[in-house]
DNA sequence: GTCATTGCAAAGGATTTGCAGTTCC
DNA sequence: GGAACTGCAAATCCTTTGCAATGAC
């Protein structure tokens, strides 16, 4: 969905993210695809319109943005593979924190199913719940953080 | 959960997958464990039985069993971080063939909540549902693959 | 015996880091 | 003016590939 130069700005200066050429074409390269693009994906399109653009600041910047919430990844946790050796119907739950997962055993949440119309002549194998969070360790601690600042 | 080794066997057997010490080792550590460990992970834990174990062959292994459907990855798409500009809630369909993703938007989705005693003292900030199965493209590209045999 | 699997080393790809110069607030 | 950002290069980390030796069936 297209976003006018002005309301990028906007968002930006609410977010508390400084406001510069390479942010704002990144930032519009992205909202305006339904295509979940990579970085190096990004960083083709937008060297289109900015020649100078490096891919240490479509990284860089990715990660302002993610803090910010402004911008999200598909794939949490996505740098490392993780196994599973239990194959059977489950869910998990993901700690922002520390990447810890846990398993979930729900019937209800394996019974989710999609619309014919949602799926659009996707072929549904599977899917998977992922509640996404802080584990009670990753609480705590950072409470003893807010503690000692005190 | 501890497996039997004759069960592991029978299990690898059961689903063409030859029978080897290393593989059954790795299969037993990652049974054994509900931490969703990284191939770097198994390798450490392996090791320490089987010295003589390299990472190619951790790799690979989880390969083969991931092929056999012995085993699962937790996180689907890791290898590259995909972005979305979208942070409105959402879900999202996979394409286990051309890693395409789709989005989904669903209310009734939107509305999944574990109990308490699911949370286990976890603080639950959002969530998501991934589906995974094959687009319509991918799909038909297999059917012509499959006329092609004819 | 044959072919898949293993182990070692090296290559590959994605992401991060270091640092000097530049830009925004 | 000062902190944050950018661009280039080098480094790092995870994973894959090439190849000869080994082991399962």
């Amino acid at each position: 969905m297209k976003v006018h130069p002005q309301e990028i700005e906007a968002r930006f200066r609410r977010h508390a993210v400084r406001v510069t050429r390479q942010r704002a074409a990144i930032y519009a390269a992205l909202t305006e695809t339904t295509s979940h693009p990579t970085a190096e994906d990004l960083y083709r399109t937008v060297k289109r319109q900015q020649p100078l653009m490096s891919r240490n600041t479509v990284y860089y910047t990715l990660g302002v943005l993610r803090q910010a919430g402004l911008v999200r990844e598909v794939n949490v946790g996505h740098h490392v593979a993780r196994f599973d050796g239990n194959v059977t119907a489950h869910h998990h739950l993901i700690c922002l924190g520390c990447s810890r997962i846990m398993d979930v055993m729900d019937d209800g949440l394996n019974q989710l199913a999609l619309s014919h119309r949602q799926a659009r002549g996707f072929q549904v194998l599977g899917h998977r719940v992922e509640f996404h969070g802080y584990c009670a360790e990753c609480q705590h601690a950072q409470e003893n953080v807010m503690k000692r600042r005190e």
